[in-house]
DNA sequence: CCTCTTTCTTAAGATACCTTAAGATTCATC
DNA sequence: GATGAATCTTAAGGTATCTTAAGAAAGAGG
């Protein structure tokens, strides 16, 4: 099963792909590798394709004035990963995409999926789905972010995301919860 | 000019609209009128219609498990206010949306907006640019919320928002920034 | 206007989280 | 397998923010 077969099964999942429609999809989509560390989106630069992760793992993270990190969303195998805005608006990404791992991401153009969509109508429920979902986890991080301890937020996405939380770097942990690498070590010790 | 009126130069602001399109769109509209403290929706229920302030001032607030209210949003005349996931997806609001003056509210329906969709075109280009806007502005709010001073926030707040921050209790301030306000206060004292 | 309720301030002591610095461990690559 | 880079831990001292409690000020509704 190559990249796009798999974002076509990822498809199947909520919406039905009738094998033309997949012949047609196939047409626009194009498959990157990346090497660990590359980067897919540049800060600047403006984000002209959705993007599919077939393989390995990635992150969306921007730099603050200070020169920061902060990291924005994970994404493994089965996700989708963008500057969402940078996407929709048009508009220069904020964010940086890197591979943290070898990976392999589909990518369609915005102009084809646009295109797409009047092709596969379910198509355009599927994103929008996806969007709404994006927005709430949005919605929730900021509530977690102003009333939960870094504990907490620690221990619910390990729950959440144990799957990513044993191949990213503990510091990136540490980044995406807002808190210092020291003190996510500090909170590790101190729990079971 | 009615509440109506003020809906639509609002839109006109954004997108063209002819006076039989807005012969159209106030068929759809339901006017509310709100005293202080009456409560628009309520956690639990499904939010059913798009919600334009006319006059007024409202809030959008959740209940941790701890019972402690959380401000997601406030809302003046020319905002548009909801429990944006309730009503995208359909499900259960996590939110109350209450008004926190007297306070006039122009509610179009789901299903008639869905409808007015087709007649007016360019009316859901409207919605899906509003809607990215949300999503960015919650973006922002959760990096701000993990990488920003309590004062930093506070100082941006105030000069985004030097209006709300004149209408609103201050402890309310404090709750969309995620501080205490015996907190906010102390801050206060120590600004010019 | 008066009164009751709501909101704001102050202050002291507690806790959560940060900074810095150094050493220990693990990982990637030759 | 060795070496240098990347990552993780520990610890001490500092700052940001919270909790509690009480009184002061402002505002709402009669």
């Amino acid at each position: 099963m190559d990249a796009v077969d798999q974002l076509i099964a990822h498809l199947k999942e909520s919406i039905p792909v009738t094998s033309e429609e997949a012949i047609g999809l196939r047409k626009h989509c194009s498959v990157v590798e990346l090497r660990r560390r590359d980067v897919l989106l540049f800060a600047g630069e403006t984000s002209k394709h959705m993007r599919f992760i077939s393989k390995g793992c990635l992150r969306a993270y921007y730099m603050d004035s200070e020169a920061k990190e902060h990291i924005v969303q994970f994404g493994i195998e089965g996700w989708w990963i963008n500057d969402l805005y940078s996407y929709l608006s048009q508009t220069p990404a904020k964010q940086f995409i890197q591979a943290l791992e070898p990976s392999i991401v589909v990518q369609i153009q915005i102009e084809h999926l646009n295109q797409l969509f009047h092709e596969i109508p379910s198509l355009e429920r599927f994103f929008r789905l996806k969007f709404e979902k994006a927005y709430v986890a949005f919605q929730e991080r900021t509530m977690d972010a102003m009333s939960k301890t870094a504990e907490q937020r620690y221990l619910e996405f390990r729950s959440k995301y144990r799957n990513i939380e044993q191949r990213v770097p503990q510091y990136m942990v540490a980044s995406y919860l807002g808190i210092t690498p020291e003190f996510l070590s500090s909170l590790r010790k101190n729990i079971p």
